[in-house]
DNA sequence: CTGAAAGCGCTTACAG
DNA sequence: CTGAAAGCGCTTACAG
């Protein structure tokens, strides 16, 4: 038995006057009579009255709900981008409404209709590692959905997009190497067909050129994002001889692969060999030694993506001029380095 | 210019009838004849027609929606139990509305009356640490929306729970560095006030009682949950020349530090000191050595939530007879034991 | 200054 | 078998 909220029928019955004299004393309107205003407002205080916000949903064909998609909550990167859109959205009136593909193209399409369905006035996504099309965000666009991607984009041109700059990331981690004194870098990059592995790397170019060291391509490692195959990477190396000073890693997981296969052959971290990652992980005060790490600035991304969604919110999702926003990473320096 | 999407009249204007045809053609009704409901049904499908969930809930004066409220989304027991709650509510066509209390109770108390406003049909929570009264769930339940609470539980007795056996996975932690040959085991405890920090005592009490060994006050270490934390705890127990072979301590995070002070001062995990933590953090395996910890069944937990929400949702949530579920943990043997 | 009416998108008794 | 009407909780032109 679900109790009945509080109406303004119920105060308007209450007070003998119309429904209509009471929505206009809570909202302070100038044309009610000050007597009545008080009496109403301090009727509805007392009662605790509060709009129901689906019949004000309904009216206004808003749902003041935006759908947040991202590969998973547990992610720091992903939960700290949330924090960020619920810090500016809050201040909005809206809620979020958060969903996980679980790094699933096919899960991704399932909640990306349940959105629309839901009647969200916005969908902020950040895409799932498992490849696919982009139909069901088109889709959402074209039932009048706004769509802002962030962090792992597409690479279609019609939506709004909040990034880092990955090159310049890379660039930054490798010239931290260097100047540390190392000259054979070895570059760990995620996965071959991956955008992000493919970016990094031309910054990891890019720093060795700008300082005149050579490109050595036996440096160049790709494997799976995980520690397990951060590990075996970096054992291979050692196994064939490569002779390296500094790893530079895609990812701060992948580095604790690393960690653990130097400190098996008893290689100093980071005298012989200096490593760092990308991402600044919460556990990379825990890894041994602790981790420097190129820190992705994820709330300001989530706040960032959030405030396009606002500006964007009443323009036609069809036919409007995207924009793209880059933000800035930053150096952590820890023992690793 | 958002779109409008389609509607049952706009069905309805397109083939003549009513929308009260369309509306009972699209459930299927047998009182529809049999030829306009197959014309319906192919036009609404063509066109894409969702019914609006906001004018549904009105209708019903249900939204559809939980809320859920927990310290922080990326705390991996959060966002594992939110993936649980997920499972068993999305088959149930209920959305899930997230809220973070960062450990503040203020923020709790705020979030709880947004929930309540938005009218979602029930609250599924885990406390802030920031102490403070539980009036504010009390208001929910007035206003008619029944609270499940998990791990982070209230001690008051009006709502329904899910926790784990907190003294039991207690035992089971300390009885294994036990089995693994440790005598002299010193607790590291969280915060003195918390009562988490009394009943994994408990625990660990009988577990050393059950084996006849003594209980050393001198070993059993109140401090706050962090790893600088239980870094100076342990250095302290070392400086204050304590004898220990073993050590539980409240959480993994705790253990980090403690693992850090045990390689400073050259002492062996496990042989010398054995460790085991408790929540079975993702980054336990990154850890040197990998550490040993208390699995609590975080997704479970969540679906047993969610359950108990759907069994609940009719009841006068001031009046029922709640319910408490307790699930039990799991031992993950790793290095430091 | 206040109220009656229409409408947001839907469902469902009540008629026929 | 189909439709007109009322209603969910609200707002807002339109009257007066």
């Amino acid at each position: 038995m679900k109790s009945r909220q509080i109406t303004l029928k119920d105060i308007a019955k209450m007070l003998n006057v119309s429904t209509s004299t009471v929505s206009r004393a809570l909202k302070d309107s100038h044309e009610i009579g000050a007597e009545t205003k008080k009496q109403i407002i301090d009727l509805a205080t007392s009662l605790d009255y509060i709009p129901n916000p689906l019949a004000l949903g309904l009216l206004k064909n808003r749902s003041f709900t935006v759908g947040v998609l991202v590969p998973k909550i547990g992610y720091h990167y992903n939960s700290a981008a949330i924090s960020g859109m619920e810090e500016v959205l809050d201040r909005h009136g809206y809620s979020v409404m958060i969903c996980q593909s679980n790094e699933s193209h096919d899960q991704e399409v399932v909640h990306v209709k349940n959105l629309v369905a839901s009647r969200v006035d916005g969908i902020i996504a950040s895409l799932a590692q498992s490849a696919g099309d982009y139909d069901h965000f088109m889709y959402a666009q074209k039932k009048g959905v706004p769509v802002v991607f962030f962090d792992r984009v597409p690479d279609y041109e019609k939506a709004s997009k909040v990034i880092i700059d990955n090159e310049k990331g890379a660039i930054t981690a490798v010239n931290h190497l260097i100047e540390r004194g190392k000259k054979r870098i070895a570059y760990i990059a995620g996965p071959k067909n991956l955008r992000i592995s493919a970016i990094r790397y031309r910054g990891y170019e890019k720093a060795l050129k700008n300082h005149n060291l050579p490109i050595d391509k036996k440096l160049l490692i790709y494997c799976e994002f995980n520690q397990e195959m951060g590990y075996q990477a970096c054992k291979k190396m050692i196994a064939e001889g490569k002779s390296f000073d500094g790893i530079f890693a895609v990812n701060d997981r992948t580095c604790a692969g690393v960690l653990a296969a130097l400190r098996e052959h008893n290689i100093a971290v980071p005298d012989d060999v200096a490593v760092i990652g990308f991402n600044d992980e919460p556990y990379d005060i825990f890894l041994y030694p602790s981790l420097s790490s190129i820190k992705q600035p994820a709330f300001e991304i989530g706040q960032e993506a959030a405030r396009i969604f606002l500006s964007e919110r009443d323009f036609d999702p069809e036919n409007f001029t995207p924009q793209t926003k880059i933000l800035e990473t930053e150096l952590i320096w820890r023992a690793s380095t």
